[in-house]
RNA sequence: GGAGUCGGCCAGGCAAUCGCUGUGUUUCGACAUAGAGGAAAGUCCGGGCUCCACAGGGCAGGGUGCCAGGUAACACCUGGGGGGCGCGAGUCUACGGCUAGUGCAACAGAAAACAUACCGCCUAAGUCCCUUUAUUAAGGGGCCGGUAAGGUUGAAAUGGUGCGGUAAGAGCGCACCGCGCCGGUGGUAACAUGCGGCGGCAGGGUAAACCCCACCCGGAGCAAGACCAAAUAGGGGAACAAUGGCGCGGCCCGCGCUGUUCCCGGGUAGGUUGCUUGAGGUAUGUGGCGACGCAUAUCCCAGAUGAAUGAUUGUCCACGACAGAACCCGGCUUAUCGGCUAACUCUACUU
């Protein structure tokens, strides 16, 4: 107890955030986002990988009980920014429906240009199977 | 009604559920409220702001280029002038200077800038020869010449038409048109001119060719700049302890490295700030043809920073284009589904 207790202390405002997450249970605020590029690195260092033709997906553990998404939407993937914008933010609402199954896990999301053609609904359905195979892939790995 | 010219405005609406960012309140559960554009774009100009540089002047380099006004400023806008196009409403216009210098021009054409003469036209003057005739005359041919009217080329060839004139011609002369200069008149000016006078009349084009003339311009940009500042590396100083240890060295001196604590500055990751109250909007009045100015009242209208304004469902219709703020303004340019509307022009028809 004596050696988990600066990793106690850390996990406060974790348990904080978690309340809230019950609370409104599918928000999205500022604690799962991945910000810095140390953040990014981590996943990148040992990743699982979901690939389809519209996404390329990683994850991994995060040692948390809650799920991080980053982003990488690049202008080769769409040209236009309200293109982008539109990838980023149904990948966030998907991302914010799904949470409950990716608990636990930093994931990241690169755009593919294929992404830009399809709908809105296309795109949600394959973000869907996506997160259903990485929760499982890690779960094994 | 048809055809057309010009401005201005709007840019899917509503409801429910789940979310995001800022602000305020909070009983820390939440609640309230605000939340992309006409171009937010291109980054092409002009400013503000910030830091750096700076006595003054010149050179270089860059920009602007009819006039007057507006403006913080502009390459923008408004009004006006000249020129082109259009029956017209209108529209387009880098629109100072090739009577300072240098350069450039394919092909065609005789000739494209020191002008010149290919086809032509003409033999008057001068001169030679021939024919006719008795002769100082007439005719023909040549030389030396004259000419630029006509033809040919070209985007462009020394103003046009007519008459006179002549050997043939020519602003050679005249008339009209055109042009230039001087003066007058109108206009702030650019400029205009059914005004007056003078001159036969410039000498091609190109200055987004160098250039000349006039005027303007310091550089870099919010990743500007300011503040806080970890780990690790590392700089300077002080104190304490030992008078040590290690390396260079045969030894001493000496030099370098090494301990603990404190202080100082520089400063990376990261964070805070700059960051939205402004050449601001909206009314009303007022000056101005107008751009715009002035006065009063009133309003606060995105501020993210791994980067908010969305998703799903329902519903209505015209079935939704181009497209996403990143320090802030004023312009320009480019992209754009549709729709509404002011003013004006031409034209058909009816009364």
């Amino acid at each position: 107890m004596h050696a988990a207790h600066g990793v106690v202390s850390v996990c406060l405002p974790k348990q904080q955030a978690r309340v809230v997450l019950s609370a409104s249970s599918l928000g999205f605020p500022g604690e799962l986002r991945l910000k810095t590029a140390d953040e990014f690195n981590f996943v990148f260092e040992k990743p699982c990988r979901s690939a389809g033709k519209s996404f390329t997906i990683l994850a991994r553990p995060n040692q948390r009980d809650y799920p991080r998404l980053g982003l990488i939407i690049s202008k080769r993937c769409a040209k236009s920014a309200v293109k982008r914008n539109r990838l980023k933010r149904l990948i966030r609402e998907s991302f914010r429906h799904s949470q409950e199954g990716l608990a636990g896990l930093d994931v990241v999301v690169i755009g593919k240009t294929m992404a830009n053609t399809q709908s809105n609904s296309d795109l949600t359905d394959t973000l869907n199977r996506h997160w259903k195979e990485l929760a499982k892939r890690c779960e094994r790995s």
